[in-house]
DNA sequence: TCTGGGGTCCTATGCCGA
DNA sequence: TCTGTCGGCATAGGACCC
C-alpha cells in the first residue's frame, strides 16, 4: 500500500507559518523576478487566480481584492520541506521524496486502519510544524496521487482518502466524475489526442485497451493504464541517483546590454551550478552557455543563441569552468541587443571516482584546486552564498532579480529568528 | 516597467558500420 | 562492387512533473 502525502498550497503555507495573519487572506506567492504565480490560497483560487499567470497582468485587480503577494524565499521552503520530509519518514522506512512539498510512503501488510493512520500523519505535521497537508493511499502510486487528489478537492474527505475503503461503485463514480488530464502522467495534450479518441473521463482511461495505448501513446501512459487498475507499474524510487545535468539560469531584473554584464551573470551562475556539482561529488564533461533577449516584446530585435562545448577533461572547479563559460560568451555575444536572460547548464556529468586522465594536459595543481574549491564551499556556507566568488561575478549586480515583497529568512538565518513574546 | 526555474524520460530521426 | 537491411548511437525535440 502506498500513501502520497502532499502539503496543501505549499509556498503560501510556509509563509502563514511566520505570519499568521495571513490566514483567511487570498494570498499568492510568486516565481523568480516577481514574474508569475507560483503559489495561491484557497481563497486566491477561489477569486479566479489562475497558476502561472503574469503578475504584473494582476497588479490592479490584487489591490482591488486585497490579495497579497510574496517573493519566492526558497531557502526557507526548503527548510520547511526538510521538517515534513523528517517527521514523514518516523511513519515509514520506505520514503520516496517526489518533490519540495510531497513524498510517498510504501506501507508492506499495513494492518492499521488506512483512515486512521493518514489523520495521525496530518495531526502530526500540522503541530510539529503548523503546515496543513493532505494524504491519499492506495495500491499503486498513481491512484495514490489520484486519492490524494481527491481528499484535496473533496471537503467531506476531511483531507483524507484511503481508496481501498471505497467500495467499487463508489470508485467507479469518482472516477467518471474526473476528467482523464487529473491523472498524474496526462498533461494537456495527451489529454487532447484521447478525447478525439473518445476517452474523456479516468473511467474511460482505466477501461481502454492498453495495447492500443501504448501504440497510439507510449509506454509510459501504457504504465498508467495498468496503475489505475492496481497493478503497480511504477516503482517507488527510495534513493535520489545523482542528476544527470546541473542547470542554473535566471531572468534579469532589468535588461542588460553589455558582454561585461552578462559575464557577470554567467560566471554567477557557473558558480551556484559548480557547487551543486561538487555536493553530489560529480565532474562535468561538457558545459552549455545560453543567452537570449525578451521573446514577450515581439517589436524588439530578438536574439538567442547557445552552444555546448565538451571539456578536454572532466571538471568541478570553478574557475576552470567559469573559463570555459566565457569563452563561450564571447562566441554567442552579439552586440545589440537587450539580454533578459542567459542560463548554464552542466552536461555528461559522471562520478568524480571515474576521471579520466589526459595524457597531455597540462593543468592547475588539481589537489590545490579541489582544496581551494572545498574552501570557498565552506564559506560561503557559513557566510552566505557570494560571500567568496571569481572577479568576473561582479560586483554590482544591476540585473539581480526583483523580489519585491521577500519575507526574512525566518529558520535560516541567525538575524531572522522571529521573536516570540 | 512587469511573463520562473529545474528536472526526467521517451520517441523520432538520421547516420554509420556490419 | 553494389545494394539493402538492421541495430547501435547521438541528437533534437516533445511531453510530463513540481
Amino acid at each position: 500500500m502506498i500513501a502520497l502525502v502532499d502539503v496543501n498550497n505549499f509556498y503560501v503555507s510556509c509563509q502563514r507559518v511566520f505570519e499568521p495573519k495571513l490566514m483567511g487572506k487570498p494570498v499568492v506567492v510568486l516565481s523568480n523576478n516577481d514574474g508569475c504565480v507560483v503559489a495561491r490560497s484557497s481563497e486566491a483560487k477561489a477569486l479566479g487566480i489562475k497558476m502561472a499567470a503574469p503578475w504584473h497582468q494582476l497588479r490592479d485587480f490584487a489591490q482591488q481584492e486585497g490579495i497579497i503577494a510574496r517573493s519566492s524565499n526558497y531557502a526557507l521552503y526548503a527548510d520547511m520541506s526538510h521538517r515534513v520530509m523528517t517527521i514523514l519518514s518516523r511513519f515509514s522506512p520506505n520514503q520516496e521524496i517526489y518533490s519540495i512539498d510531497e513524498c510517498f510512503l510504501s506501507f508492506d501488510g499495513l494492518l492499521q486502519d488506512h483512515t486512521e493512520l493518514a489523520q495521525d500523519i496530518r495531526r502530526t505535521v500540522l503541530q510539529w510544524t503548523g503546515l496543513p497537508v493532505c494524504v491519499g493511499i492506495a495500491p499503486t502510486k498513481t491512484l495514490a496521487k489520484l486519492a490524494n487528489h481527491i481528499a484535496k478537492k473533496q471537503a467531506p474527505f476531511n483531507g483524507v482518502c484511503a481508496w481501498q475503503q471505497l467500495n467499487p461503485n463508489q470508485q467507479d463514480a469518482q472516477m467518471q466524475a474526473l476528467p482523464v488530464g487529473d491523472v498524474w502522467g496526462i498533461g494537456r495534450r495527451i489529454s487532447e489526442r484521447m478525447a478525439q479518441e473518445g476517452i474523456h473521463t479516468i473511467a474511460d482511461l482505466r477501461a481502454s485497451n492498453a495495447d492500443q495505448i501504448r501504440q497510439r501513446h507510449s509506454i509510459v501512459v501504457q504504465r498508467t493504464v495498468h496503475e489505475l487498475r492496481g497493478i503497480p507499474s511504477i516503482e517507488l524510487e527510495e534513493s535520489t541517483p545523482d542528476k544527470q545535468q546541473i542547470l542554473c539560469s535566471r531572468s534579469f531584473g532589468q535588461e542588460i546590454y553589455t558582454e561585461q554584464e552578462l559575464g557577470e551573470a554567467i560566471s554567477t551562475y557557473i558558480a551556484r551550478a559548480a557547487e551543486k556539482l561538487r555536493q553530489q561529488g560529480s565532474l562535468a564533461g561538457s558545459l552549455a552557455v545560453f543567452i537570449r533577449t525578451n521573446p514577450f516584446r515581439p517589436k524588439d530585435p530578438q536574439y538567442s543563441q547557445h552552444i555546448l562545448v565538451p571539456l578536454t577533461q572532466a571538471s568541478d572547479d570553478t574557475l576552470l569552468l567559469t573559463r570555459a563559460a566565457l569563452w563561450v560568451l564571447k562566441r554567442i555575444y552579439r552586440t545589440g541587443f537587450a539580454y533578459a536572460k542567459a542560463g548554464v547548464m552542466l552536461c555528461d556529468l559522471q562520478p568524480r571516482t571515474a576521471v579520466q586522465g589526459h595524457l597531455f594536459l597540462q593543468t592547475a595543481d588539481p589537489i590545490k584546486r579541489a582544496a581551494l574549491n572545498k574552501v570557498m564551499d565552506d564559506i560561503n556556507r557559513q557566510w552566505g552564498r557570494g560571500s567568496i566568488r571569481v572577479a568576473s561575478a561582479g560586483f554590482n549586480h544591476g540585473w539581480k532579480m526583483r523580489q519585491n515583497t521577500l519575507s526574512p529568512y525566518w529558520t535560516t538565518r541567525w538575524a531572522d529568528l522571529p521573536i516570540v513574546r
